[in-house]
DNA sequence: CATGAATGAGTTTTCATTCAT
DNA sequence: TATGAATGAAAACTCATTCAT
């Protein structure tokens, strides 16, 4: 067999990974079966359970992982002790481009928010971006630069906002260009200041 | 036999109604069995089909009944020519508390969003409420009241907002007291006035 | 409640086999529900219950009944010391006419031929029309009225040819007229004559 | 592995195939639950939804198959300009043969008789013989071989009493050896003969 | 290592039968 | 006596997972 003809190991776990989020985005966990992962993927039936000891574990990881690559696209870099209106609007930034380039992922991982088939690393990956949103807007709250709430108040204002305008996306009832995202970052940044 | 040892008609339907919005709510279409219904709903697995054709018929029934107690609850008495600030904040009060008040059935309503499953009275019914906050704000935004942003937008941004704070309470990382209430409309407020 | 308003208990009983009998012609022992038969009965699914202790029970009522009326209308009065001729021109008239008159019955009676859920009464009375024919068959066998062939061999031939006769008109490609039945009466006479 | 111990798909396919046919030809087709087909051809309930979508589709397959090849078996090579005796005595003779050597076929055949299941590709074929047998005998009787009755009439009266010696032979009152059909051929010739 | 046919437990749905009214 | 709502066992069918090749 040559090189050609074949691919390897790890093209075929990413085949089979890429093929899972994006039907996992589409119908939902319940709503995937394997062999239907299988036949978009191009691999056996079969060959998934040598990579994955079951369909659990392999929402699990794609999880984790893109809920990681997720939290570095938009933290990576980012330094909480330069001024709050700047971090926010990289973060701002940051999230929507990733959303834009990335819309099964933002879909899939949303979609399995509070699943009860995420494992104890998924569910604690799931809280890490929220802790560090939440210790910068406490930071801002002690600072006066945001308003005097709750930091898990300004959060969900902010992370729902997000959701809700990528949502409008997927709907088509909005487009998530520059201009979009510019003045949706305006709104929720006044949102949150004092 | 006295009268609490036995359901009416009526209340059989409505307990198969209760037990599927709560585990449509907790597991998802896909995820709930119809036996499970059975079960939490205290009838036998046939009995359902007496008062629903399929599955898809109950959901279906499910959303209309409840996304339609939301509209009415939300928009009910509501009039569009009130000052904007005394509109939102009744709007936003009222959602809120109809959220508090019926966790479940918020829930449910929003797991279902664009459900393959959803069919056409549903769906109609899915953009009522949508229908009449774009009204609102595009007659804000000719006001010079909002923000001058596609009303797409700013439903997007409140409607998501919204959501955020609901999850936060389901969560349980948020109380949806009245403080919380009145400090999340002050916050969303914001966000889209001019 | 007066006399018009209710039906007396045989007039449901009636009611009950007349239902079950054009279903069962129709759709066949399994095809058809119980329910069903209640509903085009006008009675109470539970009412059936009352009558026969059984699905399996009423077919077998139904069974036994209606091949008793044919092998009456067939059989009664007919004399089998009369010319053969005679006897079997009686027998083809006399069970076209039923037929014609009857056809669900006849319809109904021959799907059940041989079924697994008839009991050891309506297996008794199946034969008992096979019997009488036979002995009728060997009586002009001996006399050399008929051909010299098995008694069963020709019993096979009429019935099946009636069969035959009687489905052409339920399917409507035959038209069981007076012609017809007179035509096909000379036919099957060939056939078993010597 | 040796050859033995182990099936082929085509094989398995068929052990399908031919416990369907059996269990159909005793039971009906509402009689018989698709788990005992499974049973019967020693394969997995769901194996038997890899090879057909479902049980109506099964009893498609099966009814077009078997149908087309008893029309094979009758009426292959057979040639109308023969002198009709002989087209009649080798019709008369070959279904015999093929009714001795596949009785459960027939019987399965049969039972399926303007079933509601059999889709418009089964109805066509059902046609096929019957229209051949018509055909050959519009010509027998414009030739004045036959009697002067409608086609119609003598197809049904053969046909019907093929299948009532058939069912003799099913029955046991009847053997189907070469005396007896070459006896029944006697007699159906004189029925339809001018 | 890769496969995909095979499986059986689990799903949705039907229906003969019961029983409270 | 008559009812029809209620039931649960069993039907058709699906799919995560296995295993012989």
């Amino acid at each position: 067999m040559t090189a050609a003809s074949s691919l390897s190991t790890s093209d075929k776990r990413d085949a089979i990974l890429a093929a899972a989020v994006e039907l996992f985005a589409e119908r939902g966990f319940y709503g995937t079966a394997v062999p239907d992962i299988a036949t978009r993927a191009k691999v056996g039936a079969g060959t998934i359970y040598r990579y994955f000891p079951s369909k659990e574990a392999l929402v699990n990881t794609l999880f984790q992982h893109h809920k990681q690559r997720l939290v570095e696209a938009v933290l990576g870099g980012l330094d909480l002790s330069w001024p709050a209106r700047k971090v926010f609007s990289e973060f701002w930034r940051r999230t929507c481009t990733f959303a834009r380039e990335n819309p099964k992922i933002i879909q899939f991982l949303e979609l399995q928010h509070h699943a009860p088939y995420l494992d104890e690393a998924s569910r604690r990956i799931e809280h890490q971006l929220l802790g560090t949103a939440t210790a910068f807007l406490e930071q801002g709250i002690a600072q006066q630069v945001f308003r005097d709430a709750s930091p898990s108040l300004l959060t969900a204002i902010v992370w729902g906002a997000f959701r809700g305008i990528f949502q409008g996306g997927c709907d088509e009832t909005l487009t998530l260009d520059d201009a979009t995202i510019a003045s949706s970052e305006q709104c929720v940044w006044e949102a949150i200041r004092r």
